[in-house]
DNA sequence: ATTATTCCGTACCGATCGGTGCAGAAGTAC
DNA sequence: GTACTTCTGCACCGATCGGTACGGAATAAT
């Protein structure tokens, strides 16, 4: 598991484990949980079918730590964000985070998140259910730390913090598909820029939930 | 293929195409286009393998038609908005219609398009493609739209309609994923209508490609 | 040296994938 | 009725999926 053990004894591993997580990371985010084959991700991380499966457990493990390499890389301005002093600062940090991210030279475009499992056969309700969560963690993240500004009168009194949460992991989601599509980090970041420019949007807290 | 032959000699069919390819489009919106097995299609259609085949062609086949259905149906929301006579409400109708489709009673959450293609191996590229066309087709519309409406003077003349039509993209995006995620339609609604008050964002034209 | 432990390539497993051949059932035309 | 056309269920195809058993190669401890 970890990079160094404490008694290695044995024919020490012929390869880089750090590396080769690394180089998978990239194929899931290119073609998803299910879209990426065994022999897509172990001839990428240029090792063997068994040496993948005795260093990481098996294709669910390697996806999740992949997942925790993108969440504490690429993917790691959503804790960056909230740690600004205002609540707009949040929102730029975190948008304009996104828009990076998703535009990385060397790697592919948009979110993990996004491209592995919006969809899928059956078998992949569990890394669904995965990223849905690592979503909904981060869009808690956000809900709390808007609380904090609307406490601190750094955001009007009358302003549902879960719902501007919403509205910047909506933009931010928008910019990953846009990225995914094609477009260029220079456009999206003028657009999330207009976006910014609209501060603090008017999302009062809302009146009741109507009678379905 | 259409649903009236001009002289049906032999065992007509056994099923209503329209309900079927009804039913397949809900399944490839539900699971996208590689995760929707033959199984799964055809249980859902209520009809053997073999009749799919002899009545859509094969898998590929069925998914165009089916996106035929979807475009035409819950996502034609696109070519009605830029039939609006202004810009403002060009953009209303879009994110209006954007919400209500992603958030369809009786229909997967999200959009089709997204949750089909964002990902998979190699062998659904062109689909991957086929659904990338469909929504430059739809950015270009808006584009055009825009463009007029800039020399209608309904828009600032300094309005780059390229980048303001992907701004609208981007929030739709958005707000299909939220959708997916499991946002609720109103709440969606007010997030929309949150943008809909910076109107029209500050997008102007890009100064000029700065090198690479 | 010998022995023990670990790594790693080959070859294979059952399951499932999209797609098809075939024969019988079911209908129309005569 | 007979002849003909079309539909449809069953069984099957080769390819690929994720996962594993096994044996040889390489290193460490003794």
């Amino acid at each position: 598991m970890d990079s160094k053990r404490s008694a290695p004894v044995g024919r020490p591993r012929g390869f880089d484990a750090d590396e080769a997580l690394e180089k998978a990371m990239t194929v899931f985010w290119q073609n998803g949980y299910e879209g990426a084959s065994l022999p897509a991700l172990t001839s990428a991380m240029g090792i063997s079918r068994t040496s993948m499966y005795a260093a990481f457990g098996n294709k669910e493990d390697l996806f999740r730590k992949a997942l925790i390499r993108y969440a504490d890389g690429p993917a790691s301005y959503g804790v960056e964000a909230v740690a600004e002093p205002t609540a707009q600062r949040v929102a730029t940090v975190f948008l304009h985070g996104a828009v990076r991210s998703a535009t990385l030279p060397g790697y592919p475009t948009g979110c993990l998140s996004l491209r592995a499992a919006l969809i899928g056969g059956e078998d992949a309700q569990a890394i669904r259910n995965l990223l849905a969560a690592w979503r909904d963690e981060t869009r808690a993240l956000l809900t709390k730390r808007f609380r904090r500004a609307v406490n601190e009168h750094d955001l009007p009194a009358k302003t549902d913090p879960a719902l501007l949460a919403r509205y910047v992991m909506t933009i931010g989601n928008g910019v990953a598909v846009q990225a995914a599509g094609g477009a260029k980090r220079a456009d999206l970041r003028l657009i999330v820029d207009a976006v910014l420019q609209n501060w603090p949007p008017a999302l009062a807290r809302v009146p009741k939930k109507h009678l379905a």
